[in-house]
DNA sequence: ACAAAATGTCAACAGCTGATGACTTGAGAA
DNA sequence: TTCTCAAGTCATCAGCTGTTGACATTTTGT
């Protein structure tokens, strides 16, 4: 047992290292975060990187894979996962922990050494599961415009920050928001 | 007069060099694309880069303003301008020359030292002419909402490459994308 | 034809990056 | 305690980046 001041735990250590990269990888892009920056963060020693994960690129990885297994909107019924994803794109700060596993993939998706696990993780945690849910025809195509306007979403709310909508007015943008991804969830007409 | 060999022309010199830039940022992030590679790409001695253009940031402004004034989707009515938008997301190949702008600013978003120029590009190439064109109360929010879903859709296209549709099945797809886009442009109901 | 200015070439620079080998410090078992 | 091995530290590496000064070459003006 051990809660005092920070000693010689290698798990702990690791955890610490891990939970930094995310928080700086969900606001800047791979090659723009240093494994000095992220050291630092963590309040460690620059060569623990290497020495635990391999390589920076590991570290990605591990920190990608290391987020929610899947999004939190996913659930039963067209409706309900608009609505959750609506919520998810206007709902409170910007440094959402909901949106942190998107952050990451979109900030580091033209980053060519972080692109293809990027990929990866686009398609078997977000595209693969919301396909699945919603089933009947063509339901990859239909998952990958949902994916794509939930994605210019965020990458808009990064880039931009926040809608300039204040508190009491934010409904009418969220259900616009809903719509949409509603649309691009519904079948396609015969 | 001078159609012969390449002879000393800075002007030509400074052409090739901006489309070169316009190809590979089109392509890569601003850090992914080093001052070698375009040097390379356009035939020409790395040190001109920063000695025509000051820095690669320079180059970088330069390449992002020499694109198209505006989108080509640009027209009256909410129609138009969806449909437009949603052929040149759907048709023809990934680098298609209406593209080219915004898929530059899309991998550079990210990148610190690009990110000030590409929100700027954003905000007064795509947003501000699509919110004066369709006017009515919110336009700004409405023309960002339009904005950031065509963004998603180009970055999926980017990330993921082309839809898997057949030619001949691209209608239905088409068809959906036009019609999330031109609910991103509706009035706000009262 | 000659001088002068513009254009292009080459080599080198300082700064940063990710990574690694050699070391010291600490924890836990005997 | 003492021994041993894991955990953490430090200095340094090679490679790459954007940039610049010094030089060579071509074009242009007179």
């Amino acid at each position: 047992m051990n809660c005092g001041p920070i000693t010689k735990n290698r798990n702990a250590t690791e955890a610490r290292i891990l939970e930094a990269a995310r928080r700086l990888f969900s606001h800047d892009s791979y090659d723009n975060v240093g494994i000095r920056d992220i050291a630092t963060e963590a309040g460690v020693d620059s060569a623990l990187i290497s020495r635990y994960f391999g390589s920076k690129e590991g570290l990605f990885l591990e920190a990608l894979e290391n987020g929610r297994k899947h999004p939190d909107f996913l659930q039963d019924g067209r409706e309900g996962m608009a609505r959750l994803a609506a919520d998810m794109l206007t709902d409170g700060p910007q440094d959402d922990d909901k949106l942190v596993d998107l952050l990451i993939m979109l900030n580091s998706a033209s980053s060519c050494n972080a692109a293809c696990a990027v990929r990866d993780s686009i398609k078997t945690r977000y595209h693969k599961p919301v396909a699945d849910l919603i089933g009947g025809d063509q339901s990859d195509l239909r998952a990958r415009v949902f994916g794509s306007v939930l994605m210019g979403l965020a990458i808009s709310r990064t880039i931009l920050g926040p809608y300039g909508v204040p508190e009491d007015q934010a409904e009418p943008l969220k259900e616009r928001i809903r719509t949409i991804l509603e649309d691009a969830l519904a079948p396609f007409p015969e």
